[in-house]
DNA sequence: TTGTTGGTTCGGTATAAAACGAACTAAAAC
DNA sequence: GTTTTAGTTCGTTTTATACCGAACCAACAA
């Protein structure tokens, strides 16, 4: 049998749908990353996941190295046996927000270059619409400080 | 003379890879829409558009209705001249923090679906993550919380 | 030492996205 | 009524992406 209740396969592919759209990876990796998140803890072989996705040996092999790197995805090992059980990271979520902080601060960088140059360069503009931007600004403030303190909640959870 | 100041040209080509990134735009769509950030409050005709992205007619076209249609920007025409002045869509802060709040609704609801499949059918995993999941929950609350209010507040200023 | 398992690597293809040029149109100017 | 201006449309080319198959490798098994 290839895969999974239709529930299941179902909810893969609406998965895999979104992180294809938000986090810009190829399909086939949206989709085993989905499945990831989707299944037991502990994990899937890599002739499983070929035959859920039913893509090819190569194109498995390199998505589920691309997502190891970005350490989405992990694998462990039992003894006694060479195949790999691959898992969705069990930091997986820290992970997605550590991402997201970073770019965070990224854009409040960018766009106080944005603001100071148009305070200087289009002050016309700038006068129209400076009470957006620093609200636009307080904004992304408050989500820096969101993400930064929901990752150290995160962090405790784990060492305990 | 092709464009303007080096420090201009500069900004434009980091805040048009900016928008090439996050918001999944093709890279002269993210340039026009950057030259329209950092440009005046009267805007700029399609041929100094032309002349500033050194792209075709067909394809600044293209992207510029492209832009129109996601109302990033807007445009306006002064009476006895023919030629359209565009600019960045006056509320093109407003909308681009609506579609944040649109993904983040999707993303509450996507998350909710998981946790409960996994609840239901990895109960192993889930007695291990359900804790990081509660978090990661509250913190995307948090986030549309912060959209909807910086929104509205966004909104009143707008119509002072 | 030959075969099998569990992948990896490399070269190629198929498809889709991005940009282009040339021909076209609608309104205004001459 | 012809020319110019301000774009638009459409068919094509270019470029990048996603995936594939076949050959390959390393480890262990027979």
């Amino acid at each position: 049998m290839a895969c999974c209740p239709e529930e299941k396969k179902k909810l893969i592919e609406e998965v895999g749908l979104h992180f294809e759209k938000v986090s810009q990876m190829a399909p086939l990796a949206a989709r085993i990353y989905a499945i990831m998140i989707l299944s037991p803890y502990d994990g899937h072989t890599f002739d499983e996941i070929l035959e859920m996705t039913r893509a090819s040996k190569s194109s498995v092999s390199t998505q589920l190295n691309f997502l190891l790197q970005l350490k989405k995805v992990e694998y462990f090992t039992k003894s006694g046996d060479r195949k790999r059980y691959f898992r969705a990271s069990k930091t997986y979520l820290i992970n997605t927000l550590k991402e997201e902080l970073e770019k965070i601060n990224q854009q409040i960088i960018l766009t106080s270059k944005i603001t100071e140059f148009n305070s200087l360069y289009n002050q016309h503009k700038f006068k129209e619409y400076g009470g957006i931007s620093v609200l636009y600004r307080s904004y992304l403030i408050k989500e820096q400080e969101n993400m930064r303190s929901t990752i150290e909640k995160m962090s405790k959870l784990k060492t305990q």
